[in-house]
DNA sequence: CCATCAATTGAAATTGGTTTTCAATTTAAC
DNA sequence: GTTAAATTGAAAACCAATTTCAATTGATGG
């Protein structure tokens, strides 16, 4: 079974909650699918092959996830919240088309560092940071 | 005049729109207040001395501001927008105590250097960006 | 000054994403 | 199996943001 699953079937258990297969269902599609989906992208595709599942119950699963640290809450700034599976990859940040929407992810070292550093001349304790780069990626640029 | 004040005028002069009564309060306001207040937060404030002042308007004259040049929108993730005026100050950044909501602003030219080159990198071209530290004060840490 | 007309205003209604409620159902443990 | 607690889906509620609309106000220019 994935890494993934165990860890969210014991934090369920550790919890006091329960696996049902709902739960499966959206996890599977979870980790399956494209990243940065928000809660009504992942209910329509699920919806496709399970149509019994219900949009609050996705909702729910999601914030599981999160809470489980098997998703990460993401905000674009379009509204909707989106949700991506953080894998065993570090973290990254992101670029985001103004024009097709794409986002590409990205990791330096050296930004990161001198957050800290930010940080540290003001005395302040990081916990977590966002940095996101609007603009217009390569394919929109020569379009 | 303000100088801000000043290109508030020109700005609805040039696009056709009128100078009101409200609107020169909602900017007297804005210019003297704190800044990164949201819609509501200014409403309120202006309530007190100004009880006719509608919520619609201070919204509808908030968005004027922004596209006229003279504040920025933020969002902290809190779910308010929020404004904040530009003032002749650079771009900077934020970090957000969880703790006690306090904002410290800094401008860290190597990051944005480097912000630089990663886009670069991507062939992308970047429009605006934001990055924000979530944390803990000092103020909150040593108490 | 006054007439005119488009822009503005404030209250209330609407929107859209998120979150909660609740009765029926399912799960895990005994 | 029985039982108690957790879960589910539909619908309602929530809440900041946005729009609607009838009444009012500002700018223009006769
Ligand atoms: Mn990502
Ligand atoms: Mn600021
Ligand atoms: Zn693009
Ligand atoms: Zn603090």
């Amino acid at each position: 079974m994935g890494e993934k699953k165990q860890q969210f079937r014991e934090f369920l258990s550790r919890q006091g909650l329960k696996s049902t297969r709902q739960r499966e269902i959206i996890l599977d599609e979870f980790l399956r699918g494209d990243s940065h989906l928000s809660t009504e992208d992942l209910y329509l595709k699920l919806r496709k092959k399970n149509p019994g599942i219900g949009y609050a119950t996705v909702y729910r699963t999601l914030k599981l996830f999160s809470e489980c640290g098997i998703a990460e809450v993401r905000n674009f700034g379009d509204g909707q919240t989106r949700y991506e599976s953080t894998t065993c990859e570090e973290h990254h940040d992101h670029l985001i088309c103004k024009a097709c929407g794409a986002i590409i992810e990205f990791e330096d070292p050296r930004i990161e560092e001198l957050q800290e550093q930010v940080a540290k001349d003001h005395g302040f304790a990081i916990v977590s940071h966002r940095l996101e780069i609007f603009g217009h990626c390569a394919k929109c640029l020569y379009k």
